[in-house]
DNA sequence: GTCTATATCTCGATAGAC
DNA sequence: GTCTATCGAGATATAGAC
């Protein structure tokens, strides 16, 4: 990998960390540039301001996302499994969630309301999920897949919010085991 | 009412409604100006500074949520009532959350990661929440009641945060059924 | 009680040396 | 490819006239 592609990816991965835990408007350059350890010239010269940078992170989250599908189906033979897989995923970040809420949910919220074009830029991920997860609800015959698909959404989201809210892993838990067992019954 | 009063109340009023749709962060002082016709001098005599209007604010809304369980405890006879009474408060609110989401959830999670005096601030407005719906399962012989109270938070806020995320009512309105059908059945 | 004017700070972005 | 230096906008907050 060349020297340039390194230091990109450097960049992209700490600011990804810094708007995740901080949120995007609260992450000034000055942040990147300490996080990185590289000089305000220097960052600007690899992405030409803050928005190229969460293209940047939004780009790889994307892959990243596209790149779990894959191995989740990979992975299973039925959709039911494949849905136990999705929970299993947030169920990993319980700490992360706690402390900074769900990763995609918070940054969308940041933007939903004052930056209409950076949350255009980050709902496609809430949409990939909407239609991979309406997918496996498809294949279990749901008339209603899409609708399914939200409501399971919706679901994870509500307990990410409140988890972080009252930063209370034992609700966190506690809830997730309830959204398994109904994905269970719905299979 | 004095003209003081008038004054404080009518900034509180406009700030609300520019924090809810906008966000704090970005409501400035100008904004705060603008919509209320008065000078930066004049709200500063007021509120010595931008926290002290959200502490109006929050006390404000703090004496409506007690008014409104007040109200809902006169007009009804069973907890599951009471219950129902909550939700068609937040039906009622469909066209706000669709574009602003939840006034308290987007609130408190602006200022969860960063403003831990601010998140201090807010908190207590889910906590109101949380203790009163705690009551009524209670009521119901619920001995889990809290977690079936923190259970139902979490419901709603998925519910609007991803009705503000998608802007689609039509899923709140699909949603916010089936959450009055669930509290239909645990009473 | 209300206003104007201003001080000070931080941010994103740019220019140019090496 | 990396750095230092600086600009200009916009923010909160304060001082003082009326």
């Amino acid at each position: 990998m060349k020297q340039g592609e390194k230091t990109k990816r450097h960049i992209l991965e700490q600011s990804d960390k810094l708007f995740y835990e901080h949120g995007y408007a609260h992450s000034s350059f000055t942040d990147i540039m300490n996080a990185t350890g590289l000089s305000k010239g220097n960052i600007t010269y690899h992405f030409k301001n803050k928005r190229a940078i969460l293209e940047g992170i939004v780009a790889q989250r994307m892959s990243e996302i596209e790149a779990s599908f894959k191995a989740w189906e990979e992975k299973t033979h039925t959709p039911t499994e494949r849905l136990a897989l999705f929970c299993e995923m947030i169920v990993e970040q319980q700490g992360a969630i706690e402390s900074f809420g769900c990763p995609m949910g918070t940054l969308t919220a940041e933007f939903s309301k004052n930056e209409p074009e950076l949350y255009t830029l980050t709902l496609p991920m809430f949409n990939a999920y909407r239609a991979w997860l309406g997918e496996q609800f498809k294949e279990l015959g749901f008339k209603a897949y899409d609708e399914e698909a939200m409501s399971l959404l919706g679901r994870v989201q509500g307990v990410a919010m409140v988890t972080h809210a009252f930063k209370d892993s034992d609700f966190f838990r506690r809830e997730m085991e309830r959204v398994k067992e109904e994905i269970k019954q719905k299979g």
